[in-house]
RNA sequence: GAGCCAUUAGCUCAGCCUGGUAGAGCACCUGACUUUUAAUCAGGGUGUCCCGCGUUCAAGUCGCGGAUGGCUCACCA
C-alpha cells in the first residue's frame, strides 16, 4: 500500500519503546480499515475562532482539525487538547457520543496525532469552551514522541535542527516568524504605496560584486563557468535605474562566505532601493520613517524594548558625520591630523592597532568601529565616510576625501548602509582600479572591477539615492530576538551524521 | 579561526567536585475512573551516560584527543 511505513525503513537504533508502541498502533488501525494517513478535511473553524465567538457558537455544531497536545482519559469520557495554527481548542470525548468503536480508536491516538473532530460547542464546569465529539477522525498518525508539554524543547542544536518540532511545541517561536513575516509585508505595502517597483535580479553573478565580502562559488556545467552567489543586488539594481526603472526595490537573498554568530548567518535577507533623482538624505528620511512606521504598523509602537533597553524609533534620528562621531567619542579630531603617519600614531595612542599602509580615512573608519559603534545605542545616522571604503558612493563636492555615504545604527548595531549613488563612469572606473590594487594586496575582500556596470554608467545613470537594509537584524529588533538564528527559520549549521 | 562552557531515557534535568549496582519529573506501558485541564489513583525504567584512547581492581564521574552546539572574540551586515 501507498505510503505504508515499513519497519526496516527507520534506523534501528532510533526505534525506541515509544515507537515501536505507535506503529504497533498503526498496524492496528490498518487491520481495522482505518487510515492513518487521511485525507481533504473541511474545518468550519480555527481554534481561536471558537473561543473568540463563544456567544454565536454555543450548542452549534464546527469541525475542527489539528494536532493532539494533551490528553486526559477518564474512563468512558476523555478530554483533549486539539492545536491548529490559530492556538488550541479542548475537546471532549464521550463513550455515549461517538460509540464504542470511535472510542476505543480516541483512546489509542497518541499526542502528536493530527484528528479532525466535529462536534457541538460548549463550556466545562470551569468555563473552558470546549468542543464535544460526535464524530472523530484521524488524519495523521505521528510515529515520534513529542517534547515535554511544560518545558517544551529547549535544547537549542535540537530547536534549529529539528524548526518543525520547535514551532509545534514552542508558540513564541511562531510568533516571531508571523512578526517576520507580517513586517516584510508591511515593508512591501509601504515601498508600493510609494510607486517603487519591485524587481528579482540574479542571485548567481559571474562577477561578485556591490560589497565587500566573500563569496560563494558554484558552476555551471552547461557553460562551464564559475559563478558565485551574490554577496548583494547593488550593481544590477543600478543597471536598472540606467534602464529608467527609476524607484526600484528588491527583498532577497545574499550569501557571504563568513563566520557565524548570533548577528550572521551565511545567507541573510537584504532590502535594497534605489531612488532616482534622490540623494542620501532622502534615504535618510526614507529609512527612518519606514522603520518607524513598521513598529507602529506591526507592534502598536515606536518604542520597542530589546534585551531590557528601551530604543526609540521616532522621527527625525540624529545625524552625525564620521568625524563628528569619532570626534565627540574619542577626541580624535580628523581635521588636525597633517599626514597618514599622525593618524596612524593617534590610533596606536588610544589603542586601535591599524595597518602600516593606513590612511587618514582609514584610520578614522578604524576608530569609528573599535570606539563609537557600541555606544550607538539609539538609532543614529553617520553620515559621511571616507573614500577608500566607499567606491560605489558619491565623492562629496566640498570634500573629495570623503563620499556621500551613511550607516544607521541602532542597539549598537549596523541595520543599513546607504549614499548618493556614484553615477560618474570615469571616477568609477578609478575606484574600482584602486579597489583591485588592494586586492593585489591581499585584500580578499576588496571589489572586483566590473566593467559591464561602468558601461551601464557610460550610458547615464541619473543622480540616485539607493539604501540597503539587513532585514534579519530588523526581525531581531522588532521581536526582541538576542541571536539571528531565532529569526531565521533554518539557520546554517554543520551536518550531522547521527541526527 | 581562538578561548570558555555544555552533551546522561523520547523531552526537561540531577548524579561528576570526593571513582564502587544508572536517577527524578513529564512522556510511555498495564489496570481503575463519563466535566478533566500540570487530571487523579495503583503498578512498570524503557539508557551507545556524544565518540575514541588512557589512568585504575573498577570510569557517567579523572586525564588526553575528537565531534556537535552555545556564548565571547576575530571577520563581517
Amino acid at each position: 500500500m501507498k505510503g505504508r511505513l515499513k519497519v526496516a525503513e527507520i534506523p534501528e537504533q532510533e526505534l525506541n519503546e515509544q515507537m515501536q508502541v505507535r506503529l504497533g498502533k498503526l498496524k492496528e488501525l490498518q487491520a481495522k480499515g482505518i487510515s492513518p494517513y487521511g485525507q481533504r478535511y473541511e474545518r468550519t473553524h480555527y481554534a481561536s475562532a471558537i473561543r473568540e465567538n463563544y456567544e454565536e457558537l454555543a450548542e452549534k455544531d464546527v469541525v475542527v482539525a489539528g494536532r493532539l497536545m494533551a490528553k486526559r482519559t477518564m474512563g468512558k469520557a476523555s478530554f483533549a487538547h486539539l492545536q491548529d495554527f490559530s492556538g488550541q481548542i479542548q475537546i471532549y470525548v464521550r463513550l455515549n457520543d461517538v460509540g464504542a468503536d470511535n472510542y476505543e480508536v480516541f483512546k489509542s491516538i497518541d499526542i502528536g496525532d493530527i484528528i479532525g473532530v466535529q462536534g457541538y460547542v460548549f463550556r466545562t464546569r470551569t468555563e473552558e469552551v470546549t468542543v464535544g465529539a460526535k464524530e472523530l477522525v484521524l488524519l495523521s498518525k505521528s510515529l515520534r514522541p513529542l517534547p515535554e508539554k511544560w518545558h517544551g524543547l529547549k535544547d537549542v542544536e535540537l530547536r534549529y535542527r529539528q524548526r518543525y518540532v520547535d514551532l509545534i511545541v514552542n508558540p513564541e517561536v511562531k510568533k516571531v516568524f508571523v512578526l517576520r513575516s507580517k513586517i516584510i509585508q508591511a515593508m512591501r505595502r509601504y515601498l508600493d504605496a510609494r510607486s517603487f517597483l519591485e524587481v528579482e535580479t540574479p542571485t548567481m553573478h559571474t562577477i561578485p560584486g556591490g560589497a565587500s565580502a566573500r563569496p560563494f562559488i558554484t558552476h555551471h556545467n552547461a557553460l562551464d563557468i564559475d559563478l558565485y552567489m551574490r554577496i548583494a543586488p547593488e550593481l544590477h539594481l543600478k543597471r536598472l535605474v540606467v534602464g529608467g526603472l527609476e524607484k526600484v526595490y528588491e527583498i532577497g537573498r545574499v550569501f557571504r562566505n563568513e563566520g557565524i554568530s548570533t548577528r550572521h548567518n551565511p545567507e541573510f535577507t537584504m532590502l535594497e532601493l534605489y531612488q532616482a533623482y534622490a540623494d542620501y538624505h532622502d534615504m535618510m528620511q526614507l529609512t527612518e520613517e519606514m522603520i518607524a512606521h513598521l513598529a507602529q504598523e506591526v507592534l502598536g509602537t515606536q518604542k520597542v524594548i530589546y534585551q531590557g533597553t528601551e530604543v526609540d524609533l521616532t522621527p527625525p534620528w540624529p545625524r552625525l558625520t564620521m568625524v563628528e562621531v569619532v570626534q565627540k567619542y574619542t577626541g580624535a579630531d580628523y581635521y588636525a591630523w597633517a599626514s597618514d603617519a599622525e593618524a596612524r600614531q593617534v590610533a596606536k595612542d588610544l589603542g586601535v592597532s591599524v595597518s602600516a599602509q593606513a590612511t587618514k580615512g582609514t584610520v578614522l573608519s578604524e576608530l569609528f568601529e573599535e570606539k563609537v559603534e557600541e555606544k550607538l545605542i539609539q538609532p543614529t545616522f553617520v553620515l559621511d565616510y571616507p573614500i577608500e571604503i566607499s567606491p560605489l558612493a558619491k565623492r562629496k563636492t566640498d570634500d573629495p576625501n570623503f563620499t556621500y555615504r551613511f550607516e544607521v545604527f541602532i542597539t549598537a548595531r549596523e541595520f543599513g548602509n546607504a549614499f548618493s549613488e556614484l553615477n560618474d563612469p570615469l571616477d568609477q572606473r578609478e575606484r574600482f582600479k584602486k579597489q583591485m590594487e588592494q586586492r593585489a594586496q591581499g585584500d580578499e575582500e576588496a571589489q572586483l572591477h566590473d566593467e559591464d556596470f561602468v558601461k551601464a554608467l557610460e550610458v547615464g545613470m541619473p543622480p540616485t539615492g539607493g539604501l540597503g537594509i539587513g532585514i534579519d537584524r530588523l526581525i531581531m529588533l522588532l521581536t526582541d530576538s538576542p541571536s539571528i538564528r531565532d529569526v531565521i527559520l533554518f539557520p546554517t549549521l554543520r551536518p550531522r551524521q547521527d541526527m
